[in-house]
DNA sequence: CGATGGTTTGAGGCTATTCAAACCCAGTGG
DNA sequence: CCACTGGGTTTGAATAGCCTCAAACCATCG
């Protein structure tokens, strides 16, 4: 089960026994966290690098008037900056949505494995553009689409990330948001939210449950979405085994 | 003039005369382009890297409705996606907004650098960082502030970038930005842009002329923006000469 | 001097917010 | 086993912020 980063960095590069065994090495020490724990806080001095196993965590940031912006969904097979140990001081904070397994990755180990393994190296830079990619995605989500699309867009996303999509064919899927944290991802209060998700429903394109999401016209929500998967690039060709 | 990328990522790392040397000779030879000028266009195969020398430039998406949105504002010593050759496909443009002067860097030449100059290479890690720091405040911007607010934000971030700050004591500076363009960056119309952006000359905290902004409080502006520059890190350290 | 691109203004309408309360469900403890 | 609690969802009514449409204005430029 944890060799999860090594079966999502190698759809972007070939490894050769060394790169995987260096791999697996970083990953043996797991540890289990619960809902709402931190992994790390704003203003921290960033140590190690996160590795989420199993579970879902968010990055966000707080307003002085506290008000919070979810800036990032994080998931199984998913790096926490990479490289952010290069900066003194973290500008925002991550916490788990659900309970799950994370490993700690000093920032030692994660230097010496990028200056050793240039294809690893080459994988984790295409994750962090990856990353920069939805990042961008997002702001043009909030920007320029309202609530409706806006939040069928978010869903097309976490569907195709979270691997649903090839994997189980009913379209039910494991997603940890309450109506509060999709109002706070996307710009929108929790109020508003709800009535635009029972407007999706009432379309018939999605049905949700605790913790779950469950897709009923994925081409639907696509098109409600004018979703375009392109900025996910490789992402969504899981290759299944 | 052209030794601006030098000067920049000096910020955060300290060179040798080979590293330097290396930096001049990709900055060699420069290329006048004029306002509206297109560097890349989404779905264009990326075979090379943009450093920015005189003048501003926007990345943007276009939705198919025929919305835009910027999600980014580039000046003077910045690399347009240092790494961006590793994946097949742009997924947005870059144009000018201002006439200028750029340099296009061979991806070949990038990745050299990048082998045999770590210290150039964790500089440029660095920029990385901090220009996904920008993207996530963007995202809170437009996410969780109004309009007022979003667009003195806007500003502040653009003052320091530009780094007029100390540089020029009256506070004006170059801001080659229409509030069409505003509004495209922000996620507002330009008419709403336009009323707010009076609102904040009546309250005295900028005023503005063609391809300028005078900032006349700075701090009263900071203010009402609610402004924090500690995610532009370094960037704001000047330490001019 | 007309053309063009950008700014400004007005009026009306819609989207999303605010505030407030009720409701539902799962977990907890008496 | 029922009352209680707390987090999350749902609903309503009033309002604010921002948008749409439309037109006028202004400066610059060939």
């Amino acid at each position: 089960m944890s060799d999860i980063l090594t079966r999502k960095l190698r759809r972007w590069a070939k490894f050769d026994d060394q790169d995987r065994a260096a791999l697996d090495r970083l990953t043996m020490v797991t540890r289990p966290v619960v809902r709402g724990q931190h992994l790390i806080r704003e203003g921290d001095d960033p140590t190690h690098v996160f590795l989420i196993l199993e579970g879902w965590a968010q990055r966000y940031k707080i307003l002085p008037d506290g008000k919070r912006q979810i800036v990032a969904f994080l998931m199984p097979g998913d790096l926490c900056d990479t490289h952010v140990f290069i900066l003194e001081k973290m500008d925002h904070s991550i916490s788990m949505m659900s309970e799950g397994q994370v490993v700690s990755i000093p920032a030692n180990d994660m230097l010496a494995i990028i200056e050793n393994h240039p294809r690893v190296a080459q994988a984790l830079w295409w994750c962090t553009l990856v990353d920069e990619g939805i990042l961008r995605e997002w702001l043009v989500n909030i920007g320029a689409r309202e609530a409706y699309s806006r939040i069928a867009h978010l869903f097309c996303e976490l569907y195709i990330r979270a691997g649903a999509v090839a994997r189980e064919g009913n379209g039910d899927f494991f997603m940890p948001l309450t109506q509060t944290d999709v109002g706070e991802a996307l710009g929108l209060t929790s109020v508003h939210v709800n009535r635009t998700i029972r407007a999706l429903k009432r379309s018939g394109l999605v049905d949700a449950a605790k913790n779950r999401l469950l897709m009923l016209d994925f081409e639907g929500l696509k098109d409600a979405a004018r979703f375009d998967s392109a900025y996910l690039h490789a992402r969504l060709v899981p290759l299944g085994g």
